[in-house]
DNA sequence: ATAACAGTTGAACAACTATTCAACTAAGGA
DNA sequence: TCCTTAGTTGAATAGTTGTTCAACTGTTAT
């Protein structure tokens, strides 16, 4: 991890050691990039969707998307331990919702950016 | 893919069909899921944090970030293609720069996701 | 011209991730 | 009690992705 030369210039090594200094801590970048993580699957975007229309069941999730349970249970579990979805059992099946509004905030402004 | 007998009481089945005409289309979801998963890398998210502080060039980005050139132009393309940042060629250097405003409202949603 | 530097690019490799499969638990109905 | 269904889980696999390395382009300075 060398080849970071750069220019000896002053300007530089000022606007650098800048900006280092007004960058937000390493662990809330790693914190912001792992919820981003989160929706950034398409199967998980399409659950939360569902979700966005409805406290729905595992199964009911895995027949909107043509999933299986299997792989619908497995995404359900990243969602809940990114605290963006919770359950509620009633009987024998498992109901999952939005666990707040961020979401449906979250997706606002990925729509504004992608309609240009 | 089978499995997705789930109950085959009408409720259920009024349900899904009511989910399934109110989910936005595939494409859609499809180009969210790929918008954020650019910002759910860390390396890219704390480009566009350091953007968000000053244009810079790659040689000080790479440097900010105490990471190699090549390392950050790849991450720097796919930030690119996502039209999440422009690029300004001036002689040798070339300065990166956020493409627009989103960015930085992107991130505050995140943000109000993390801090509870 | 030639040397030095900024940046880009493609291939290779290692690390990660989503789905499948099979086995399992728990609840309800016969 | 036994069977069926809803859901979860761990291991395996196939596909994806980020970084490194080396080679390359283009610009500036000597």
């Amino acid at each position: 991890m060398k080849d970071l030369i750069c220019s000896e210039e002053v300007v530089h090594k000022e606007v650098v050691k800048e900006v280092i200094s007004k960058l937000p801590s390493d662990d809330i970048i790693y914190d912001l990039a792992e919820l981003f993580k989160v929706f950034g699957d398409s199967t998980r975007a399409k659950i939360l969707s569902c979700l966005e229309i409805s406290e729905l069941c595992v199964c009911d999730i895995a027949n909107c998307l043509n999933m299986t349970k299997s792989a619908v249970s497995h995404q359900l579990r990243i969602l809940r331990q990114a605290k963006l979805v919770k359950a509620r059992k009633s009987g024998k099946e498992v109901f999952y919702s939005l666990d707040d509004d961020h979401v449906s905030m979250i997706f606002e402004c990925g729509l504004k950016h992608i309609n240009e």
